[in-house]
DNA sequence: GATAACTTGCACAATGCTGTGCAAGTTATT
DNA sequence: AATAACTTGCACAGCATTGTGCAAGTTATC
């Protein structure tokens, strides 16, 4: 059955995990210092920076992997995200990117050096288009903003829910108040007082807090 | 009256110039790329990078320098900025800061990297402080939300001005406009809804827009 | 036009990073 | 217990960057 005649042994299943250690390690320092090092990294797996090299032929391909899989937890937890109502849609973009913060503050951190980039903003591509809809669907209807242009809008709403996810990676909260605030926070940039928005989102249960499975 | 016994001629002008050429370059480099190299920088001054070295001791010095007038131009456009209603004095702050727009980006950008950090933050106190008293003004005459700590606030409406003119940079916005923006995001993070926001402006002369001198 | 002030180019050392080869270990699997 | 799979440490080359010395230019100022 082997595509070579020579008997092969099968992999060692420890060099899965600590492949997956590195990514999980790279995640973790990369969030800290978005120029770490391999070195670095490798250290906080408990790892040596030469085998690193047995896993990833690249640094990048490791950043590739990282960014790759990360936009896969973020796609899936987007997943199925369709409501009616096209406020209650953004709020839940933003309740989901609260649950996977890691991972979208690694992404956003790569996403501004080197090659990485244009990779990593087409990883994210499917959340910049959900965004878009809900926002051109909340224009339409009256239910957000018509002063400022789609894009504009889509843009500032991006990046305000980063602000909060990074706000929170230097002063944390608890889970739950982020939660509430990232939702709070965007609601906002939409159009919403602070008052209104608070009232929508106690109003609306799939916005409640869920402990993260 | 010379220090020194020798004869010593004055310095020649164009050294002055060149000086200033160089954390001219520097600023607008680094608003392009904050680790740009002395090579790049000298090179948009027009110079080489050895001849940086006549002028400044250190890369760090440079830097320093480009922080500390940055600071110093920023202090000078909110000097006696002293309004009865908090919230006009925070859109002023907004205000202000669209107009400095470069050298506040400029030292948002510094303010990430290295040792030059922690003396960035310094520079930019007074600026902190003015918006802290103005949210505190706020909160307790009830025309700023209190859902949120004054800390948090603080943050989120720092954060906030800098998105705007983040994004201003890489989707350049006509000044008009850019100036309205800055003010409109940040009295909505204070609390306020879009047409609220966009009637204060408007009723308040202050908040115009009026040609940089 | 003499000369000090300034710029330049080159060479060089030092640093910190990536990537590779190799020989010698350790450990999971068979 | 044999052995392939994996890790490690070391040495080395390559690259980009900063910072310095020096000799030769250019130019503003006296």
């Amino acid at each position: 059955m082997n595509t070579e005649s020579v008997a092969t042994r099968a992999p060692r299943r420890d060099a899965a995990e600590n492949r997956a250690a590195l990514l999980l390690a790279a995640k973790v320092v990369l969030n800290r210092d978005p120029s770490a090092s391999l070195e670095t990294i490798a250290a906080e797996a408990g790892l040596s920076r030469r085998s690193v090299y047995g896993h990833f032929v690249n640094r990048d391909e490791l950043l590739l992997e990282l960014v790759t899989s990360g936009a896969r937890r973020v796609a899936i937890s987007l997943e199925g995200l369709s409501h009616p109502d096209p406020l209650v849609r953004l709020a839940l973009i933003a309740s989901r990117l609260w649950q996977e913060i890691e991972s979208v503050r690694m992404m956003a951190v790569i996403a501004i050096r080197g090659p990485l980039a244009s990779h990593t903003a087409a990883a994210l591509d499917p959340v910049r288009r959900i965004v878009r809809e809900a926002i051109t669907d909340g224009q339409r209807d009256g239910s957000m903003r018509n002063d400022l242009g789609r894009e504009l809008l889509a843009r500032l709403v991006e990046d305000t829910a980063l602000l909060v996810l990074e706000e929170s990676a230097e002063h944390p909260l608890p889970a739950r108040e982020g939660h509430n605030l990232v939702m709070l926070m965007t609601l906002g940039v939409v159009g919403y007082g602070w008052r209104d928005a608070q009232n929508f989102i106690d109003a609306h249960h799939e916005l409640d807090w869920t402990i993260p499975s």
